[in-house]
DNA sequence: CTCGTGCTTCGTCGCACGGCGAAGCATCCG
DNA sequence: CGGATGCTTCGCCGTGCGACGAAGCACGAG
């Protein structure tokens, strides 16, 4: 009758149905980096047999939610479009407590830095972006989020080279922890690609988690991105 | 093991439980405008009977996404929360074609502008949400946005009374037609309630879809509002 | 070629859950 | 008080789907 705009009863069920399952968020939760994984290691991590693992995976594939890449007798699954990796930060907020609770121990890392898909999150995801806008070197155009030439030249003086970076759009990302924006899309993830690149962050090992090099603190510093 | 952050595979599982099943979408999509309706409503609406309805319900409630309000025989339900709105409108973005399709005409009205739970959303709330913040009326505090002494006087000057309002909160909110962000949370509901007082806005009955008024469109030209 | 490995497909079982009708409560009306 | 209405609870049935083991395929190694 009247609903027939965007997404119907039915679609949203079906993206629901896929959420459904704790075998399958485990999955998603896993790729929620950006990276990609053959299904066995997916079926350990899930904690179920290799049959029942492919079928989640078939489906979630079915359901457009992941990608499929193929390399010899392995094959790897990852999040098939950062919009995947969006709504599920989304759908973590929703359940967030609104009186924002301060992050346990454990999660301090994770809280001030890490990878949303592949661009860079958390306090410092959020403070980089803000940077950037009082700057004046990113500025939203009709196409999404654009950083300005000038604010080009000014990361690659502080040490990051951006070979045709300033083509790419981005796209603003909420964080959940901060309730802030900070910066996606292909632009965001041309920049926190360049940063691993120059060394001014590197993983930690067990999750999503990232870690400013001393050296990066410093340079972010120098741009005004403050981690209070 | 390493995801004890944010929310973790079941709870994940069982907020996609939840959206599993068209009936309860239906209901949720139903109540995505911010307002609340009586369980033998939402049953037509859903196509099923009052007993299965219920159940639904008491889901929907118990998992938090729903609020209850008891008015003598009458039981209303409403979505229990903004973030339950903002969820529903990113799961909606995530499944949005890429590359944006245009609107079909009889979403026309509901694309340019509609109601988001209780805020403005559509081209004309990311319009107005750009142009308080080109003015520099509108700041990203550290509580949420917020509009500044001079953007209250402005808006109060182009003929909306904002009694109160300049203490509130505000918070960023993706649209998914334009795919950028608007005003929502405490301080975007304020405003949007003071454009209907004000007769800027009108909602069109049958769904989400507001039209503003002549003079409505002719203030928000003064405020520097564009619909192209 | 032959075997081992990674993954999918097939067949089967069992449970969880959605559906309804009937009965049980509350509330409003007369 | 008695009947109508709105909603929930209860009991039952049917099915959809997740789990596994076994078999089938593809690929790489020897």
């Amino acid at each position: 009758m009247n609903d027939d705009a965007a997404l119907n009863r039915y679609q949203l069920a079906e993206l629901g149905s896929l959420l459904a399952e704790p075998a399958r968020t485990a999955m998603l939760l896993a790729l929620a980096d950006g990276t990609a994984r053959p299904a066995g290691e997916l079926a350990q991590l899930a904690g179920i047999g290799a049959a029942t693992a492919s079928a989640h995976l078939r489906r979630l594939l079915d359901g457009g939610l992941l990608a499929l890449h193929v390399q010899g007798r392995h094959r790897y699954y990852r999040l098939a479009d950062e919009r995947v990796a969006a709504m599920l930060e989304s759908l973590t907020l929703a359940r967030a407590p609104l009186p924002c609770a301060l992050p346990k121990k454990g999660d301090a890392q994770l809280q001030r830095a890490r990878c949303c898909y592949r661009h860079l999150a958390g306090t410092l995801g959020v403070a980089f972006c803000s940077a950037l806008l009082q700057h004046g070197w990113l500025r939203t155009g009709s196409r999404g989020l654009q950083l300005l030439p000038h604010g080009a030249d000014a990361l690659a003086a502080s040490g990051l080279p951006l070979a045709g970076v300033p083509a790419l759009y981005g796209r603003s990302c909420l964080d959940w922890t901060e309730r802030r924006m900070h910066l996606g899309g292909p632009l965001g993830v041309a920049l926190t690609t360049a940063m691993f690149d120059a060394g001014w962050l590197r993983r930690l090992p067990p999750g999503r988690a990232l870690r400013p090099s001393a050296d990066g603190l410093r340079r972010f510093g120098l741009l005004g991105v403050r981690l209070d």
